[in-house]
DNA sequence: CCTAACAAGACATTTTTTATCCTTTTAGGG
DNA sequence: CCCTAAAAGGATAAAAAATGTCTTGTTAGG
């Protein structure tokens, strides 16, 4: 359980390959996708999550491909993941009957929060810059 | 991500629930499942798999039904989750074109070792006994 | 031997994941 | 203005996993 998809994984790898270049160099997607072995097509789609968030930035058009949308450094394997997975619950609740709604009864519910906290805290630790090795 | 299954989710609502009776009760599927609003069919499946590793212990026949296999404070949830879920394995491995397999040039491994660590302990740090609430 | 109860395996359904394809939009260059 | 390059977006398809059911077998008690 807790694993990461494939599409997280492509994920990381397209984004941290850019993170490794130098400074401003445009990057077409054909390049990216052959460079880290993803299906070009599918890359494309995370590239649009990317896109449309900020981590990355897109030009269309001769000469056009994609930057990273901050320095490396700024962003975090955290903003990373939950851009293609979605945010990180592993608590959808568990005990009795119901919703729980983090109703009191509910002795799970805090133990779910802590894994989420403490997998957050990992994720957020890491940057591209430490993915990427300067 | 980081979703727990339904069937990980019933599988502590079950478990829960024996440990909350009092020592040496039997319980029938039928019951837990009412209890805890588990389709009975998909809970015995469960509860099968639980068995197999001596979490509950079954007895057939005309009185027969479920105990748990050892007291809830000696059984912790981590045991309960990978009963069911399989063990916990964030990190499929990320960078670079191959299997990875701890190559040293892969930076985001140690990362999702890291994860693993930290849930594994969150879960491993709560018992039955916790969640039953004496 | 009849009934109660769990065990095990096969099967069916639904949802999610993992793609691929086609059309549209944007931009540059001749 | 037209042609080509490149990303954006939407629809669709195939494969895998999750979820659940059914049938038959096994074990035990009365």
């Amino acid at each position: 359980m807790m694993e990461l998809t494939r599409k997280g994984e492509y994920a990381i790898r397209g984004i941290v390959y850019l993170a490794a270049q130098p400074v401003d160099r445009v990057c077409l997607l054909s390049e990216i996708a052959a460079a880290v072995d993803v299906p070009p097509t599918f890359l494309a789609k995370i590239f649009q999550q990317f896109s449309k968030i900020g981590l990355v930035r897109s030009y269309r058009g001769t000469g056009g491909g994609f930057l990273l949308g901050r320095v490396p450094e700024k962003i975090t394997l955290l903003e990373v993941v939950e851009a293609v997975e979605g945010p990180i619950i592993p608590n959808r609740c568990v005990v009795g009957t119901g919703e729980c709604a983090r109703d009191v009864s509910c002795t799970v519910h805090p133990v779910w929060k802590r894994v989420q906290e403490q997998v957050r805290d990992v994720l957020e630790g890491v940057t591209l810059k430490d993915l990427a090795g300067g």
